[in-house]
This record gives structure tokens, sequence and C-alpha cells, in this order.
DNA sequence: AGGAATTTGTGCGTATGTATC
DNA sequence: AGATACATACGCACAAATTCC
């Protein structure tokens, strides 16, 4: 890797993150893989054991990649066959689930004016999308993306993990949220199959996606079953 | 500080990592307070300045303290009167929020078949509490503390933050959680002022809460009024 | 079973850059 | 402008866990 030493430049640790971080994303780095040793990739890299353990250190605290002392740092399975899906908080009730996802309409639009102010652009995308958990209908999804970022978005080549399509279609990377959970009636185009009829209460999430400079690129909602998924949120 | 070096003791940064934390609940490190700086602090405790910054990312992360290049590390400025409330995820629909709490009812029993398993003993103690936010009635909580840890607890001691109280009295130490967020009747033990009437679909979150070893040491489950109260969690 | 080799974890020290005061 | 303080980066030694023969 070339260090890019331009001044105002991320930090060489930082650069080296988002390298790896693209590598897994565009499966480069297949799931399960073994990273080479640290000494060994710090000199093909160019840099030291300690800067590039800063950069291991983030990886693994955004659930890419598992450490193990004696062995050696691995990407972290996903069991997914799409990519991965760090971002994704909804599961079984006995725990876990696949993932899988159906477009059902997509629309560029005017931002209504009940959500939150963000963006540079008075339109977004507006993406609904029907989310199961091993096949279960487990949610709908509503998502605002702000129309700065693409002037089109193309439905067949979106994959089953938004995130990827924008960051390898778009070259959006979005690196964190804010998510806000309650209690809300289902929206009235619930189809059928969704467990909660229109206008009944479920589960809700709102989700203010934010890119590496903190600017919120994408608002979404998510209202689940919860009869099949619940909302989860570790600490440590 | 004297660094234990017995076999088996954590390491270093984490020792001193949570006796900062502890500083920081029992009011020795007031909210504002600047730390000295690094290369002061780490001669005073023995330590190397990296070692230190180990620590100190650590608090950060914990959203302890503030980290201000060229300026210092500073207490994080809880705005409570009570202390942190670093694990209190829920906050009002317009964000924040003056959380407070009273207890209702606190009992010794055998552990319900319904709780997730969790602990070494068959009873837990269990405490009924409502929560506010700026005074109003934001949600109820059931805490089964399993009863290894106290044989009696003193409702008069406890206080505003249980986990204040667990550090405090019991020298137990609540490092991390998994959250699990759905939606679920309110219990019928809701009282008058609590918005959902028993029976009809409310927020809920049901707790694991554990130590630095990874054991499950309490069991919560809250109901929260969605027209008041929403949960919060956050990730970059 | 056991010991050597490998690999990550912890801890120390230092030099230099950059933001703040 | 100078002093102070945190951020980044480098390198080394030893400990602990794992793997392999």
């Amino acid at each position: 890797m070339i260090p890019d030493t331009a001044p105002g430049a991320l930090p060489l640790y930082q650069q080296v993150s988002e390298m790896l971080i693209r590598d897994i994303a565009s499966g480069r780095l297949r799931d399960g893989a073994r990273l080479p040793p640290e000494r060994k990739m710090a000199a093909t890299l160019g840099l030291s054991v300690g800067t590039l353990r800063k950069a291991l250190a983030d990886l693994e605290q955004r659930g890419l990649i598992d450490r193990r002392q004696g062995s050696g740092n691995y990407i972290r399975a996903s069991q997914t066959p799409e990519g991965i899906y760090a971002f994704y908080r909804l599961e079984r009730l006995t725990g876990g689930g696949l993932p899988s996802a159906r477009i059902l309409d997509l629309q560029r639009r005017a931002k209504p004016d009940d959500l939150p102010g963000f963006g540079l652009c008075p339109d977004a995308h507006r993406i609904r999308r029907l989310r199961y958990l091993d096949g279960d209908v487990a949610s709908l999804e509503e998502i605002w993306l702000d129309a700065s970022h693409a002037d089109r978005l193309d439905p067949d080549e979106m994959s089953q993990s938004l995130y990827l399509y924008y960051r390898d279609a778009l070259d959006l990377w979005i690196t964190g949220y804010d998510d806000h959970v309650s209690v809300a009636p289902a929206p009235a185009w619930a189809p059928d199959g969704f467990g909660p009829r229109a206008g009944t209460p479920c589960g809700f999430v709102e989700r203010l996606s934010r890119t590496a400079d903190g600017q919120i690129a994408e608002v979404s909602r998510t209202w689940f079953d919860s009869t099949i998924a619940r909302y989860v949120a570790r600490m440590r």
C-alpha cells in the first residue's frame, strides 16, 4: 500500500482500516479467511506493527474480524451468502436468522416534512422493502436516501445489503448510525404477509445513517413484527 | 496505585480503567474535572504513557471522558445530579430528559421459569421500579438480581442508578449488556400513571447485564410508554 | 503427552506532528 | 510566538494462547 501522506490526509491506521474494510466488502477477503501474521502484514504494508494493530483493533470493534491470541486474525464469518450485515439489528426471537430482502417500490420524491432534516438535497430516493428472517416476513422498511448521492438508483443492482450497494455502486460509505426504537402503527402500505395489520401497533426503528464525516446520508424506518423479530443491541 | 501483578490478574490498563471508573462513580472525580496531563499521570501511577493511553481510550469509548487534543482529558459532564447513566438507553422523543426512579416493590423469590437462565442461585431479588424522564412516568422496570451477589438488599440505600448501588454496596461491577427490544403487553401490575393500560402493547426491553468475566448477574425487563420515551442505540 | 514454534496480547520508551491555550 | 498537551507512529521485549510435530 502506498500511504497517503498529503497534508490533511487521514491517519495511517485509518487508511489501513478503510482499505481492509473495502477488501472485505468487495470479497477480496473471504469470510473466515485468515489474515497474514501481524508482523508479516506490517512488513508488507511498510508500517509498524503497532500501527497495524490499531487498524485491526478498529476492525474488531466494528465486528468485521476476530482476533485470536496465539492463532491469528480472521475475517468474521457472517453466515450469510450476501456479505456483511454488521448493521442489521433485527434477529429472530430465538436468536440469529438469515436475513433477506425484496424491494416493493422505488421512487424519487421530495422529502416529506415528518422526516428529520438531513442531507443537502430537497429530494430523496424512497425505497420500500420487505425483509425476511429465514424466509419469514419480519419487517417493512422505508428508506430515504438523500438524492445528492445519486441521480438514479437501479433496483436490479441492489444487493440484499443496501450498504454494500451504496459502497460498490455509489461509492457511499455508511460508517455508523443512531437508532431510535419505539412502538408505532404499521403503515397503510403494509402488504398481506406482514403480521400486524395496517394501523395496529408494532415495533418501530428510525435510523439515521452517517458517513465518516458525521453527515446523515440516509434515514430509514422499519416496522417489525415482534412475534417474529426483536431489535438487539450489545454493549461491553 | 499499586498494580496487581498476581497471576490471573487483569491487564494493567484494565486495572487503571476500572480504578478510574470507580473514581468517577464515587465522585472522587467530579463532572467536568480535568485529569492531569498524561505524562504526569502516568508518572504518578508508575506506568508508561502508552498503557495509560489505552486505559483512557477505553474510558472514552464508554463515554466517561472527553479527550481533547491540545487541551486535556475531562470527566464528561453527565448533566445529572445522580451520577452516570451510561447504560440508560431510554430518552424523551425530543431527545434527552432527566431520569429518576421510584421503587414500588422489593422481594426475594425463586426465579420464574420464563426468565433466561443466569447466575448460580435458584433465588433472585426482584425489584419493581417506576422510572421517570423529567418527572413524567416513562417506564416500568422489573429487575432480577441473582441472589448470589447479596443476601439482602436495602431499598433505602439504593441510589437512582442501581448500577452505582451494585458497585458501592455490593461490589458488583456491571460492565456490559445485551438488550432485546420488542413489543409486549404492559404487565398486570402496571400502576395508574403509566400510560399503557395492563395488557395493551407497549415497548419492551429485556436486558442481560454482564460482569467483566462475561457472567450474567442480572436480568431486567422494561416496559416503556412510547408516547413518552424511545430506546436509543448509537454505533459508529 | 509434551515440547517447540508460531502468533497475538501487554507494556515500555521515544520521537514527531498537531491542536489548544 | 511559545508552551502545553494530546495524537500518531515506530520499535522492542516478554507473556500468554494456540498450533503443530
